[in-house]
This record gives structure tokens, sequence and C-alpha cells, in this order.
DNA sequence: TGCCAGGCCCTCTTTAGGGCCTT
């Protein structure tokens, strides 16, 4: 039996060869990750705007409030040791993750050398961007605030990294797709 | 100063362009 792994990032940005991870959160069942990293480039305006985060005299801040930082290799530590805990294989799954949650976790990973030891899990990834666009091709967005709001009936904070990841799992349970599905958009 | 990515998908397409999705 896999266990199913939602996680989320929330990034400086949105070019993935050079943002750096602010929080990383995961969601599997009713156990939870979440770790906000101090990042070493500056975050775009556009994020600032839309997450909340800014650094301020070396330290966080999300909406004003100073938050506790560890540094990229411990978090990244510890999320490989929140994985290893869980039930093996797991499935990773992330909204639009192949196109940007994959790639930035990846670089995260290769940076701290932490990627073979990520490569030994053998997770596979769902995206379940085309995966929501196959299920309800009738949709106009198929945005994750979008789809929260069209399917639980509600809106949520989005662009908080755990917010993002508790209600994608909720969708998840919703949408309760067919395993074929899940596997052809699974990597 | 002002702006900053990128790859997939769709269509009014394929000798292209624009919208979507992520921060």
């Amino acid at each position: 039996m896999q266990s199913m792994v939602f996680f989320y990032l929330e990034t400086t940005g949105l070019d993935i060869k050079r943002c750096d991870i602010i929080q990383l959160a995961a969601i599997s069942g009713n156990r939870t990750f979440n770790m906000y990293m101090m990042p070493q480039v500056a975050i775009e305006r556009g994020a600032t705007a839309l997450t909340g985060f800014r650094v301020q005299n070396g330290k966080l801040f999300q909406n004003g409030r100073a938050m506790d930082t560890a540094i990229l290799h411990e978090a990244l530590a510890s999320f490989l040791d929140f994985l290893w805990s869980l039930e093996q294989p797991v499935l990773l799954a992330a909204h639009n993750a192949r196109r940007f949650d994959i790639p930035v976790l990846d670089r995260a990973l290769f940076r701290c050398s932490l990627n073979e030891e990520f490569q030994q899990l053998g997770s596979r990834f769902l995206d379940t961007l085309p995966l929501s666009r196959a299920l309800h091709p009738g949709l106009g967005s198929h945005s994750l605030p979008s789809l929260s709001n069209h399917f639980l009936g509600r809106c949520y904070n989005a662009h908080d990294a755990l917010e993002d990841v508790t209600a994608l799992q909720e969708l998840y349970i919703w949408w309760d797709p067919d395993p074929l599905d899940e596997s052809i958009f699974s990597f």
C-alpha cells in the first residue's frame, strides 16, 4: 500500500532556475510537514504580494509575523525523514508539479547533495493539474483556488503552502479518481 | 526606467500566438 503525499512550495518567484524555496509543506492522511527557509535570493515583488513573505533585517516575515526558519539542508533532510517515516512507496502529488514544484525541489535537493538520498526513496510523482483537466474538461479554470471553490464550495488562504496542500488533499479525496487516471498522470 | 520564466495546450494552427498554471 503506497502513501499518498501532497506537497507544496512557496518560493521567491516563478523562475524555476533561480527561485529559492521559502516554505515546504506536505500532508499525508492526518500527518503534516511544514517548514520555512531563509531564501538566498530576493523575493520578487509579485511573490511578496501573493504570499506575504518578506525578508527584513535578516529575518523572514509572513504578513508581518516573524517566522522560525531552517537552513535549506536542514529542511530538506527533515522532509526526507518525513517521507521515510511513511508507509513505502510514496506517491508525491502537487498541482502543476511537473512544471514547477518538481524542478524546484530537484534543484534544491541537488544543491544540498540530497538528491541521491531522495532517489533511494523511489518515489513517484503525480501532477494534479493535467489530472484535473482530464477529469473535468468543461471547467474554465483549473487553478487550485478555483478548484477548491468549485468542488469544495469554499475559499481558503491560498499561497500558504500548508493551506494549499490541505485543500489539494481534500480535493483529491472528493475527486476519488480512477486508479487508471491516477497512473496516467504519474511518472 | 521598467521589466523580468517557461512549457504545454488550444485554436481563428502547423511558416503562430496567446492563455494557462505555478511564486
